[in-house]
DNA sequence: CAAATTCCGATTGGTTTAGTAGGATATTAA
DNA sequence: TTAATATCCTACTAAACCAATCGGAATTTG
């Protein structure tokens, strides 16, 4: 039961381009040296992402992607769904009824426990934006500079 | 973000044992055939689940498995970690701090997103014990034999 | 003893994951 | 106009993981 590296890179890019999204475009690069990820490996990602509208692309030279809206409006739910496919923690949860999966079972009665695994998950990353772990961030930030300094 | 067949099938496992449970020791044939699962896969599986003491094994003819506790006492959330491992969206959730897998990135930002999560999905499993799902079974099961005499 | 059953370790085929390789296209700056 | 910097795109690959299979050994009942 774990998130790829897809979804986790994908937040991490986001949380990037957020952080610095006010220098004007980032570049790729730039991202996985700060991030210490294979810049080639994250290019495969980025796609995903503007073809989703989340972050607008700028090529040529001086290019790179910055966000497509604000920070508030980017729930990490979304970014997460883009790159690993719908959250559903067994196939069937996928489906609008669970007829054409469960008849192996005994009228799935399993179905219970994933149905409500799944809501839970999509609540919390459709409850979290770019914004409030931004926010949260600086705050972090701030406290672990000033311990440096202790 | 999936569970492996190793939890699927522990549930049902399970929810089969605790729905047989009256009658003696249950093969794991007969749960491997009315669940329409590999009887050597399952093999592979209950060991782990009498070892951690959710069930009981009688060996020989005539032996089989059955629930070491009540129904009430089993939690949904104790059969898939002990057959999935602990839950974790992303691995470094499982530290009890945060320190050593993130110095690759701006004080893990991220890492509150996926401690939510994690911390969600216990929630939601470890709520559920064996005899709130099979209460609900029960219900449907109610439900769907009467519709087929409609 | 024969049948049924749990128990145990090794192996396998297939899929997924995480990344690499190599180049085409677009833009900027010198 | 040319070199450098980027995005964009399609394949390919090595390693890990998954789901299952295989082949038996040990235990108990009838």
């Amino acid at each position: 039961m774990k998130f790829s590296t897809r979804g986790r890179y994908g937040v991490q890019i986001m949380v990037d381009l957020a952080q610095h999204g006010t220098e004007g475009p980032i570049s790729l690069k730039s991202i996985a040296d700060r991030q210490k990820l294979s810049e080639h490996y994250l290019e495969q990602l980025v796609p995903e992402l503007r073809k989703a509208g989340l972050v607008k692309s700028i090529r040529g030279s001086q290019g790179g992607y910055i966000l497509a809206k604000k920070p508030e409006d980017i729930y990490i739910g979304d970014v997460i769904r883009i790159l690993e496919g719908p959250i559903a923690p067994v196939d069937c949860t996928n489906e609008l009824d669970g007829e054409s999966c469960c008849e192996k079972t005994d009228f799935c009665i399993t179905r219970e426990v994933w149905v409500k695994v799944r809501d839970s998950i999509n609540d919390v990353v459709d409850s979290i934006s770019l914004a409030d772990l931004l926010h949260d961030c600086n705050k972090e930030d701030v406290k672990r500079l000033s311990e440096l300094f202790e």
